[in-house]
RNA sequence: UGGGGGAUAGUUCAACGGUAGAACAGCGGACUCUGACUCCGUUAAUCUAGGUUCGAAUCCUAGUCCCCCAGCCA
C-alpha cells in the first residue's frame, strides 16, 4: 500500500472499491477475484472499456486477479469473430488475462449436472407448454402469473424430460426446464423463470455436443462460482437479476459463494451504445464495418488513432455511480487531446490548399529549415522542411475582408510562416468566377527560421504551410458525429443519424515527412489537430484520418460573434 | 394501482451528521513561431415539503420526477 502513500490523489473512489476495500478489511475474501464476462455477439465499444477498466482495475489495484469469460450461452448469435475481436480489444485496451481465460460453455456439463441436482430437489420442472403460452400466464407489471399444468410433474418425470430434451428427442421450443420459484412474485424474474432452452444449433466452441441450453440466469452466478469470483460487477439492468443469481447459488452445492453488485452503464452523447444498434449500423451498411472510425467500439476508436491511455484516462474520468447519466463526448475527445500532445510528433499538412507565389523569392531556388518534431520535447528531435517560391496555404487563413479579430492573411497583412519566413499579401487572384485561386506575396528575408526581423514588428498569426514543389498528395478523412442528437433515439436511429459524419478531403498536401507515418502512429497536423494514417493507405495514396481537432478558440469567435 | 433502482454546478463524479469540493465545459487574463499547450483568476449545485439535531446533501416522514423489468437475449 505504499503506493497509495506515495500517490493518494491516484486513489480511485466508488461504492464498488468501498465494498471491496470494506470485505477485504473485514477478510470475507484472501484476495478479489473480479471477471469481464462479454457475450461474443458483436464488437467492444466504449460502454465495455468502462466495466473492463473497473474489473481489472480494481484486481489490480487490490492485489487480485481478473478472469475474462465469454458468455456463450446462446450459438445462435454469437461467432467466432467475435470471440477474437474481443480478445484483440481488450489486450489493445491495456489489459491482461494471464490464463484465466474461460468460457460458460466451459461449464456446460457441470451445469447440467445442476439442472438436474434442481430437478432432484424439487426446484426445477420440464414445462411443455409453447412460448405463447408461457408469455400468457407470465402475468404483467401488476398481475401474478399462473402456475404451469406441468409445475408438479414427478422428479422421474423431469428428469426423464430432460435428459430426452438434451438427447435432442425434442424440437426447438417444444420444452423448457423452468426453476419452480413464485409466479406471484413482483420481480418478474422469479416468476418461474427459464433455465434451459432446446437450441439445435452449433456452438462455436462445443460444435453440435449440446442440443439444449442453459439461460444467462443459470449460467452466470454458477460460472462465477465456479471460478471463485468473489464481486460480480454487472450494469443497472441486472439489478432484479440479483434475487435470482443468489436464489441460484444458495440452491446449489457451489463451491464458492460470489456478489452481484451492479453499476450504471455508460452513455455518451452524440452516439449509441447499444450492441443491437451498432450492429444495425454495420449490416445496415450506415458505416463501412466494426471499426469503421466514427463507430464508439474500441476497433473503430483505435482505427481512428485514439490511444487506450486515453480511454483509461477518459473512464477514470468519468467515474463509477449508480445513476444513469450521459457523458458528454468533449470529455472523452479532452482525454484524447491529453493523451496525444504529449506524445504526438508535430507535422504540417494543408488540407485545403491555396496557392502562394512569392513573388521575390528567386526561381528555380530553394532551401531547407529546421523544424521542430515536438515544441516542448526537445528529444523529439527535429526535421527538415523545403521552402521555395511557390507554396500552399489553407484555405480558411485567408479573407479577402476579414473581420475585425481575424489574425490571419489577407490583402496587405504580414504573416509569419512557421519555422519560414514573413510574408505579405499583395494581391489575391481570382478565376472567372470571382474565386480567390492564388495569393501574391513577398517575403522578408531577415525574417528566416521564423524569427522576429532587426526591426522587432511582430505579426499576428503564424501560419503552417508546405512546399508546393515536394508536397506529397493525400486524403484525409474527417469525422464529425455519428448522430444529430445528444441522445439519438435508440428506436429509429436511422432518423438520428448525421448524413455529414464523414467529410473526405482528397486534395491534401503534406510535407514529405508525413510520407513515412506509420499505420497508427499519432501525429498533430499543427494547428489542426492530431490524425493517423489508415490502413487504407497504399504507396503513393496515403490516407489519414483525423482523430480529433485541436482546441479551436477562433472557430468559436467566429462562429459566435461574426465579423 | 407490482417489483427493483436513482436524484448534488451546464456535464460527470466527491463529500459516509461538522466550512458542499474536483474534473470537463463556460467566462476573464497571462504566455506563445500552433488562435494549440501551459499558467492564473472566475461564474455555477444539494428534487420538493415537513421533522429529528447545537448542526442535515447525509437520518426520519410524505411527496415529485427519471430509469429498468412482462425473451426459450445477455
Amino acid at each position: 500500500m505504499t503506493a497509495t502513500e506515495t500517490a493518494p490523489a491516484e486513489a480511485a473512489r466508488d461504492f464498488i472499491r468501498d465494498i471491496i476495500r470494506a470485505d477485504l478489511d473485514a477478510k470475507r475474501h484472501k484476495t478479489v477475484v473480479t471477471r469481464f464476462p462479454p457475450e461474443p455477439n458483436g464488437y467492444l465499444h466504449i460502454g465495455h472499456a468502462k466495466s473492463i477498466c473497473l474489473n481489472f482495475g480494481v484486481a489490480e489495484e487490490f492485489g487480485g486477479r481478473c478472469h475474462l469469460r465469454f458468455d456463450d450461452t446462446n450459438p445462435t448469435k454469437e461467432e467466432q469473430e467475435y470471440i477474437d475481436a474481443i480478445e484483440r480489444d481488450v489486450r489493445w485496451l491495456g489489459f491482461d488475462w494471464g490464463q484465466h481465460l474461460y468460457h460458460a460453455s466451459d461449464y456446460f456439463e457441470q451445469l447440467y449436472d445442476w439442472a438436474e441436482h434442481l430437478i432432484r430437489a424439487g426446484k426445477a420442472y420440464v414445462d411443455d407448454q409453447t412460448q405463447e403460452k408461457l408469455r400468457a400466464t407470465r402475468g404483467t407489471l401488476t398481475e401474478p402469473g399462473k402456475n404451469s399444468p406441468w409445475r408438479e410433474r414427478n422428479v422421474e418425470e423431469n428428469l426423464d424430460l430432460f435428459r430426452r430434451m438434451r438427447a435432442g428427442e425434442f424440437e426447438n421450443g417444444a420444452r423448457i426446464l423452468r426453476a419452480k420459484i413464485d409466479m406471484a412474485a413482483g420481480n418478474i424474474n422469479l416468476r418461474d423463470p427459464a433455465l434451459y432452452r432446446i437450441l439445435h444449433a452449433s456452438h462455436p466452441r462445443t460444435g453440435d455436443k449440446w442440443c439444449i441450453y442453459p439461460s444467462y440466469d443459470f449460467a452466470h452466478g454458477q460460472s462465477d462460482a465456479i471460478e471463485g469470483i468473489t464481486h460480480s460487477i454487472c450494469t443497472l439492468e441486472f439489478e432484479d437479476h440479483r434475487p435470482l443469481y443468489d436464489w441460484l447459488l444458495d440452491n446449489l452445492p457451489v463451491p464458492s459463494r460470489p456478489r452481484q453488485y451492479e453499476f450504471a452503464r455508460l452513455n455518451l452523447s452524440y452516439t449509441v451504445l447499444s450492441k443491437r444498434v451498432l450492429t444495425e449500423l454495420v449490416r445496415g451498411g450506415h458505416v463501412k464495418a466494426w471499426d469503421d472510425p466514427r463507430m464508439p467500439t474500441l476497433a473503430g476508436l483505435r482505427r481512428r488513432g485514439v490511444p487506450p491511455a486515453a480511454i483509461r484516462d477518459f473512464v477514470k474520468r468519468i467515474g463509477v455511480a449508480k445513476a444513469n447519466s450521459v457523458v458528454d463526448m468533449g470529455l472523452l475527445e479532452f482525454s484524447i487531446r491529453e493523451a496525444l500532445n504529449k506524445t504526438a510528433a508535430r507535422r504540417m499538412a494543408v488540407l485545403r490548399p491555396l496557392k502562394v507565389v512569392i513573388e521575390n523569392y528567386p526561381a528555380g531556388k530553394s532551401e531547407e529549415l529546421e523544424a521542430a518534431n515536438h515544441p516542448d520535447d526537445a528529444a523529439a528531435g527535429v526535421r527538415r522542411v523545403r521552402f521555395g517560391r511557390e507554396l500552399y496555404v489553407e484555405r480558411e487563413d485567408f479573407m479577402e475582408s476579414p473581420p475585425k479579430k481575424f489574425f490571419r492573411l489577407s490583402p496587405g497583412r504580414e504573416v509569419r510562416l512557421r519555422y519560414a519566413y514573413f510574408i505579405k499579401c499583395r494581391e489575391a487572384v481570382k478565376n472567372a468566377a470571382g474565386e480567390v485561386i492564388e495569393l501574391r506575396c513577398s517575403y522578408d528575408p531577415e525574417t528566416r527560421g521564423g524569427n522576429t526581423p532587426p526591426d522587432g514588428r511582430k505579426v499576428q498569426a503564424t501560419l503552417h504551410w508546405v512546399s508546393a514543389a515536394d508536397a506529397v498528395p493525400a486524403e484525409v478523412r474527417l469525422y464529425n458525429p455519428l448522430f444529430t442528437q445528444t441522445v439519438p433515439n435508440a428506436g429509429d436511429f436511422a432518423a438520428d443519424l448525421n448524413p455529414n459524419s464523414v467529410e473526405v478531403l482528397t486534395d491534401c498536401r503534406l510535407e514529405p515527412a508525413l510520407s513515412k507515418a506509420k499505420a497508427g502512429e499519432p501525429v498533430q497536423f499543427e494547428r489542426q489537430g492530431y490524425f493517423c494514417p489508415d490502413p487504407d493507405s497504399k504507396p503513393g495514396r496515403l490516407v489519414f484520418n483525423r482523430t480529433v481537432g485541436l482546441r479551436d478558440t477562433w472557430a468559436k469567435v467566429a462562429s459566435g460573434k461574426d465579423g
